[in-house]
This record gives C-alpha cells, structure tokens and sequence, in this order.
DNA sequence: AAAAAGTCCAACCGCCTTAGT
DNA sequence: CACTAAGGCGGTTGGACTTTT
C-alpha cells in the first residue's frame, strides 16, 4: 500500500494559479509569514493542497525573485555548481540570488545541457563526450587547503573543454554558507506553534554523493575521495601552443563553453 | 494559412529525510 | 526503536507558445 496522500485531492483545485488565488497567498503569507503549509489553504480560504501553495509561493510568488533571462555570470556559475554537485537544483539555487531550483533545472535541460551537448560535453560528468584516452586524475594533498583533483582531458575539442576551478576553500566556503542560510531561515520562519520547522540538511564535503547519484559520478570520478577535495584545474590542451594557451587562459568558462555570442561577458572583458 | 514539430516552464508526483511521539 | 506526518527535493508531465515545413 502506498503513502497516503498529503491532502483530500478530491476538494482541492489542481493545474494553473488564478489571479485571486495568488492573491489571496501572498495576502495571508504577508500577514501571518510562511508556517504550516498544510494548514496554509484552509486558514488562507485556499482549495489548494499545501504543496502547491508551497511551491508557488517559493517558485512564483516569493518577494525577490528574478524573472527574466540567465546572465553569462549565472550561466558559469552553474555549470561550475552542477560540476560539483551534480543535479543538486535547491543547493545551486541558493547560490544564485533570485533564481529558485526549479528555475535552474528548468534552465538546465532546455538550454545549458544541449549547449553542452553541441559543445562535446556530458552534462552529467562534464567531460567531453569523446574522451577515452588520457584521464589523468591527480590528487594534491599538501598541508595547503589550495589541494585539488586535476582532471586533464585530453580532447581534440579542446577548446571547449570544461576548465572550471574551484578549490576547497571556495568549496568549503559554498557549503558553510549554505549551512549558515539553512540556521537563519529557520530561525526566521519557525512560526509555526504546532510543530518546528525541522531543521534542513546539513550539506557538507562528505554528503556531497548522494543516493540518487549516477554510477558515473560517483565511480566514473575513478573513486576520487570528495572529502579531500573538490574541483577541476584550468584546461590546458596538450594541442594548445603556448599563445593559444594564454589566450584561453584569460577567458571564463561560460566562453570557453561557447555560452557567449561575439561579444565577452564582464568577466573577460576585464581580463 | 494550417499542420507539425519543437521549446519552455509551471505544476504535479512520489520518494526521502527528519522531528515528534 | 518504530511509526507518523510534514517539509523538501529531483524527476516528470502537459499545455501554452513559437518556429518550421
């Protein structure tokens, strides 16, 4: 038998939000704040299922929420995320001001991933899709907290291979953040009486694999320890001459990945 | 102009985690 | 310790819209 239903599915409206139901959310939410979202409809004259409520207010509603296109500086940013964490949507969102999880994901696989796609690269792994030959994976483990993992894929797309670098500090940094958010919020949002808002997960290093993760990653990386370290070094191609090296070494990712037009992001313009 | 194909994204579904009992 | 319930998450769906034929 399975789980029980989390609402009377019968007696609650379904499909898209009208106008006065978003009304009527944000009314009440401005009023009594983000509580119990299964006693949310009822107390808000909602024929809607908590769930629903929750996720059009986080997704749709919420105050701060940026509509629009992804920037360049948006687009590095989550491939050098998803590199890393892999689809960890919600832990991505937090990262990018304004954007919710479903937004990104959305974004993921309508245009990031077939970009990546077109550009020789699996979205999963992040490696180009033809590589098979040198998989170089070294591990620095000096007494440094700079340590990385060096992926250096040989490619004869090389000049769109992945060349995102984040060391463990930055790592450790996005992570605590993200722990530190998780505290306020619920510090903020516990008004709920009837019961606390349970604390969230505590992402860090070591829980950075997850249940849902790809063979792919989580051997494909042949066994690389993430609680030693995390990230990719600047791509050099073993194909590159030294002008050309230095030449992609002073453009970002989002270039690199072919994410621009002809005209350079902010953050190659000031390189 | 109409039909077909492709794209986008809001919303839903079902599972997992965890606090409370 | 086992069970329950609520919140949260990632994957998927379906309909509206756009582009192509």
């Amino acid at each position: 038998m399975g789980r029980a239903p989390c609402c009377e599915k019968a007696h609650t409206n379904r499909g898209a939000w009208t106008k006065e139901e978003d009304q009527r959310l944000i009314h009440y939410i401005s009023l009594h704040g983000q509580g119990c979202w299964r006693s949310l409809p009822k107390a808000a004259g909602l024929l809607r299922c908590g769930k629903s409520c929750r996720l059009r207010w986080i997704n749709y509603l919420r105050p701060g929420l940026k509509r629009g296109n992804f920037t360049n500086e948006e687009d590095e940013l989550i491939i050098k995320l998803h590199s890393i964490l892999g689809n960890k949507w919600s832990v991505i969102a937090a990262r990018l001001p304004g954007r919710t999880d479903n937004e990104i994901k959305n974004y993921w696989n309508s245009h990031i991933k077939r970009q990546l796609i077109t550009n020789g690269i699996d979205p999963q792994t992040h490696h180009p899709l033809n590589f098979n030959k040198t998989t170089v994976i070294t591990m620095t483990t000096t007494s440094t907290s700079s340590s990385t993992v060096a992926t250096q894929l040989d490619s004869k797309n090389s000049s769109q291979s992945p060349s995102s670098s984040l060391t463990i500090a930055e790592t450790s940094s996005i992570l605590k953040k993200q722990n530190d958010d998780d505290k306020n919020n619920n510090n903020n949002n516990n008004k709920c009486i009837s019961k606390p808002k349970r604390k969230q997960a505590n992402y860090n290093i070591s829980s950075i694999t997850t249940k849902k993760e790809s063979p792919e990653r989580s051997l494909g990386q042949n066994n690389v320890n993430l609680e030693l370290s995390i990230g990719l070094i600047p791509f050099r191609s073993n194909y590159m001459n030294s002008s050309e090296e230095s030449q992609t070494a002073t453009l970002c990712l989002c270039y690199k990945l072919g994410f621009h037009g002809k005209k350079l992001c902010r953050n190659c313009q000031k390189k």
